[in-house]
DNA sequence: CGCAACTAGTTTCATTTGAAACTATATTGC
DNA sequence: GCAATATAGTTTCAAATGAAACTAGTTGCG
């Protein structure tokens, strides 16, 4: 005999997990792309695009989309701002002309050069409310759920 | 004398908290947003209104606002097209003309008593990637995280 | 009282976003 | 070698979003 199905629950909002976890990651980005905002004038797309061009340049557009959870209008859309602004430049491949690489200009690199430190600086005071234990734990139980979070997102 | 500044760190974005949050986030929110879409029609702002309204009914916009982090905009459009569907009914307030007290009507309640269910089981699909006792920790951490992202939000 | 400052909620307008269509190139199978 | 299919990236168009202006009602205080 199956157990008794759980009585009835409630519903409460602010302890409902998803909530939570929308909550924490609006506050965190919109706090940090403020400062991206201010300081260098860069949307979140443009700065996760040229946070992965620092540090593997040469990657494709859609290479770039892989790495950052962007889609590929959204690449393309920061791509043309970042090159209007001159701080990435596109270069045809030489194998498939569908491709062009992508990296960092001087003027890219000398920005991303000042935002990563800051970047850095952010989650630090961010992290600073979690002893080393904590976040060692954090990064464990993040790392679960992200994996669990691809099974939501399909069939069940 | 002061210990010598931090050597570069690289920044690897696939290993940079917020980004992490955010895309956890946004799976579990976009893998929820499409059950509720799906099933009932409802946007994240339509069901995080019936959900505090479920639970405690004539709120006021602005109560309803504060309990789900949205702005009063994003409440007061959710709240014109659930009024729309006969989901939500509105009532002035006896003392005080620029209120409105909202609650489910009979057919709001009777989706609400629907999708409540549902919510909670996909929580618990989502949780079910950790043990009890990772489950207390990961919600002690959030809490200690959500505090602290108040003060990434104001001057620091 | 009566006017200045405040609050609730809506509307407007410009910007952002996402899905789908589209262009151009590459690959596959016959 | 060439038609059919697939992929890279852009454009288009409609819907979602947010900031600021606006309307209506309330409160505080001379």
């Amino acid at each position: 005999m199956p157990s008794e199905p759980q009585r009835k629950r409630r519903l409460d909002l602010e302890r409902f997990t998803p909530y939570r976890l929308s909550v924490l990651s609006n506050r965190v980005s919109s706090a940090i792309a403020r400062q991206y905002s201010d300081r260098f004038g860069l949307s979140i797309p443009e700065w996760r695009t040229m946070a992965v061009l620092g540090g593997t340049p040469n990657l494709s557009a859609r290479d770039v989309a892989e790495r950052t959870a962007m889609d590929k209008v959204q690449v393309s859309r920061a791509v043309e701002s970042l090159m209007r602004a001159r701080r990435v430049q596109r270069q045809a491949d030489p194998d498939d002309g569908r491709i062009t690489r992508l990296s960092l200009t001087a003027k890219g690199r000398a920005i991303y050069d000042e935002v990563v430190p800051l970047a850095l600086h952010l989650e630090d005071v961010f992290l600073s409310a979690l002893t080393v234990e904590e976040r060692r734990q954090f990064d464990a139980l993040m790392t679960k759920l992200t994996r669990q979070a691809h099974l939501l997102g399909s069939g069940t």
